[in-house]
DNA sequence: ATCATCCTTCCGAACGGTCGTAAGGATATA
DNA sequence: TATATCCTTACGACCGTTCGGAAGGATGAT
């Protein structure tokens, strides 16, 4: 359907160029349709944008929902550090989703700010809820003056700490900083002896 | 002088809306002159956008240069909490360097990748040095088990991983994350007993 | 002191192009 | 016949860029 193609170029090509630098000719062709058929699906280029973005927060969330349910049988520790990895990973497989959501929420065109801003919140609201209770399923891990809480936020600051180089586009150094990060953090909140 | 005049807005302006977003006629116009006199002081918008950005990259450095050596006299612990809380902070001041420049690194021109690329690099690279020779001088806080190079790494990837809450632009949240992640982080790699 | 020269800075006019958008007609499906 | 989809044609606005020339200050020669 021409419909769900144009939201799928226009996720890579918002990705790449962001929403000023992406073209409606360059997506219409991609497409395989000239630019002013777009008009049949879309409204206005605003509107194709953010539900391309719509659709995008729904996929980054659906992303971390499955692993954590595929993955919630293994132990806590390895599941954060399988976390981490894969969704840095899932980042560089000719998947646009999560660098477009990036894009957009870090710097949102003006007249569309506030639209983003929802998606934005919902996200990260939603993930936390996700992780919180997850440590609180897996009890008896966390040092007893690391609460569910603290455990979780510290986690995500790490995650999105790791996005960022990801996106400067070193992959050595983002190696480097998982390892040395995820050592740091599980040394602070974990109850193991010599960890 | 208009050249810095120049300079100075299209920092702001690149900030705000990017490179493809950013017209040389507002930034001309907040200025004072005509675009067509841009073409005077540098040869193309390229060379606009680089040279605005190579300072950009030099004064970021220049900011965490003069704040760590203002407190070299300090704690550690207190040195480095206080360098989140006031980089993050500088941010909100009408600042626009950190801004367009993590812009700029994130998502570059496709053009100017390269270009780009080399002063994230050098940013990157020299944070790491100067945070390194940090943790050397204030030895005997570590656990023995924490070398100074992953005290370093994974403090820059917290430092990061604000960034990008602050990008989100939810500033309650960012306090939160601020001070959890930062307990973890301390409780991770300091000797302290009880802390 | 006057004049010609040069350089810097700026601007008016205009260039070729691309942008998002609109209206209306063709085609095919149902 | 009705509806959905895509097309052609066209619009006005803005883009970065170029060119020629106007203004003004500085310099050096007369």
């Amino acid at each position: 359907m021409t419909y769900e193609q144009l939201k799928k170029v226009a996720l890579t090509q918002f990705a790449l160029h962001g929403y000023e630098g992406a073209s409606l000719t360059q997506i219409a062709s991609e497409v395989g349709i000239k630019k002013q058929s777009i008009y049949t699906h879309f409204k206005s280029k605003d509107e194709l944008f953010i539900s391309t973005f719509n659709d995008a927060v729904d996929n980054e969330l659906l992303f971390v929902k499955k692993f954590i349910s595929k993955n919630k049988a293994k132990p806590l520790r390895e599941i954060l550090y399988n976390f981490l990895n894969e969704y840095l990973d899932s980042y560089n497989k000719e998947n646009s989703n999560t660098s477009f959501f990036l894009r957009t929420s870090f710097f949102p065109p003006i007249q569309l700010k506030d639209l983003i801003k929802n998606g934005t919140d919902k996200y990260v609201s939603e993930l936390e809820e996700i992780f919180k209770l997850l440590f609180e399923q897996k009890c008896g891990i966390l040092k007893p003056n690391v609460n569910e809480r603290t455990a979780t936020l510290a986690f995500l600051t790490i995650l999105d700490g790791l996005f960022v180089e990801l996106l400067y586009g070193n992959s050595e150094r983002l190696d480097i900083r998982l390892s040395e990060a995820w050592y740091v953090y599980w040394q602070g909140i974990s109850n193991e002896r010599g960890g």
